[in-house]
DNA sequence: TTACAATTGTGTACTTAATACACTATGAAA
DNA sequence: TTTCATAGTGTATTAAGTACACAATTGTAA
């Protein structure tokens, strides 16, 4: 939470420079040891965490705000994001006004207004991000998706929200090369599918089918050192990845 | 175009009442003798057509401002509405900022800034539908989605992408209930559909297909008086209309 | 060193959905 | 009564989805 004095701060400059009434919100998906997770933020003072979400400035492409802002979080410059939803209930954004109401005359304070938040959805390699914490907030932290903490204003909603729009694009699209490191097993790979669905998946009907996508190369050499029998090795083959992206798998009609 | 007393009147009122720098666009699509129509508006003095849109009041959720925006172009209370995707391109409203640029002060005039439009896309039924002009326009009117006039501002961008998220939507959820009169013949609704993608469909395997998602009432009698063999009246059935709506056709995984 | 447990790799039969394709029936108009 | 346009229906083939079982590898514990 802002001091007084920060309040001020933060009103006046964004009132100069970010547009106001929108706000950005971003659902940050990693995936570390078989477990799907989400980057989050909480201050001290509060018991629930809030997403990574920020404005957008004034001669600032909506886009490129939501990667300005995750680029402060997690230290990334290449992101891949998908803008989902736009949450404009009126109530929406009353914790900012219950919060600082009183510190400061409405017209000065930047929070006292209503926001519209436009929400994106960031598929990201879980080691090369280092969380910052943003100005309001004193620990950012990855948090699991199957135990996810209470959260602040409608942000459960919302990341709610993205999983549904993720396991949508899950049906016409290829995920993985943001999610995954270089080399993978199938078996990793299932597991992020199966995170990311919320089910098990048939080892053999998972493989036969990913495979037939033809997005993958296997290497010759299988990972070695393992406990048990060592693994082929697979990486996303780029070119038939990216064309997929844009082509879509299924045609349905 | 406004006067410029218009304009100033307009800037006042919006100002008093809408929720700054966010705008809603409104495609509407409608079905009619065989032709997928999407509705528009033009001002005489422009060539160019432009799509139904408003502004949000400071107390409205999103949803019901776009609800309301198309009350009053089409005079329909139930509308099947969609959002699809939010335009946030810092140059997108040029035009507004061109067209009114002199006329009064920046800080006075409304169009001056930069407006965030939420796209949401309507299905209705062709015949419930009046058309009615907003307060720029002398010209609301259907036009054929294979016959498209030159557009302002980015709004050609707009239809074009919730058409591409209609197509989407056939994948995975009924479409039709909106668009159609209450009872239809088979061919009729392939017709709908087919417009929708922009291909011809096998008839009996469309038939087939969609007798499988089970939405579908034959009524005992045959639509008589044509100039051929009388075709079946289908009708939705609403029940099960609905709960393919919410739960969805084909799994995928 | 050997048996065991955990994990990986692979194949086959069955069912369901998608596609391709052709004939018969009806009703109006010539 | 013949013809034309349109509607209704079925079947064979192919592709995709589902269910299921056994053999191979590797580290660990007996």
């Amino acid at each position: 939470m802002l001091s007084k004095q920060q309040l001020i701060e933060y009103s006046e400059d964004a009132r100069k420079n970010y547009v106001n009434h929108i706000s950005i919100d971003c659902v940050v998906f990693g995936f570390h040891e078989g477990q799907m997770k989400v980057l989050l933020l909480k201050t001290n003072d509060e018991e629930k965490w809030y997403l990574p979400g920020g404005f957008v400035l004034k001669e600032e492409h909506i886009d490129n705000a939501a990667v300005r802002i995750l680029q402060e979080r997690t230290g990334l410059d290449k992101i891949f994001l998908q803008q989902f939803r736009v949450f404009g209930d009126p109530d929406r954004s009353k914790f900012h006004n219950d919060m600082y109401v009183g510190m400061l005359p409405k017209e000065e304070n930047w929070f006292s207004g209503r926001f519209i938040s436009i929400g994106y959805y960031a598929l990201v390699d879980f080691f090369d991000v280092t969380p910052h914490p943003d100005q309001f907030s004193e620990l950012c932290a990855w948090r699991d998706l199957d135990d996810m903490p209470e959260m602040q204003l409608d942000h459960e909603k919302i990341y709610k929200s993205a999983l549904d729009a993720l396991r949508l694009q899950l049906n016409y699209q290829p995920i993985g090369y943001n999610l995954m490191p270089r080399e993978f097993t199938m078996p990793e790979l299932q597991k992020l599918y199966e995170t990311i669905l919320g089910k098990k998946l048939d080892r053999r009907n998972f493989q036969r089918r990913i495979l037939g996508f033809g997005i993958l190369n296997r290497s010759e050499e299988p990972r070695k050192g393992g406990a048990h029998k060592a693994p082929y090795l697979y990486s996303f083959d780029m070119e038939n990845y990216q064309n997929a992206l844009t082509e879509g798998f299924k045609g349905g009609w």
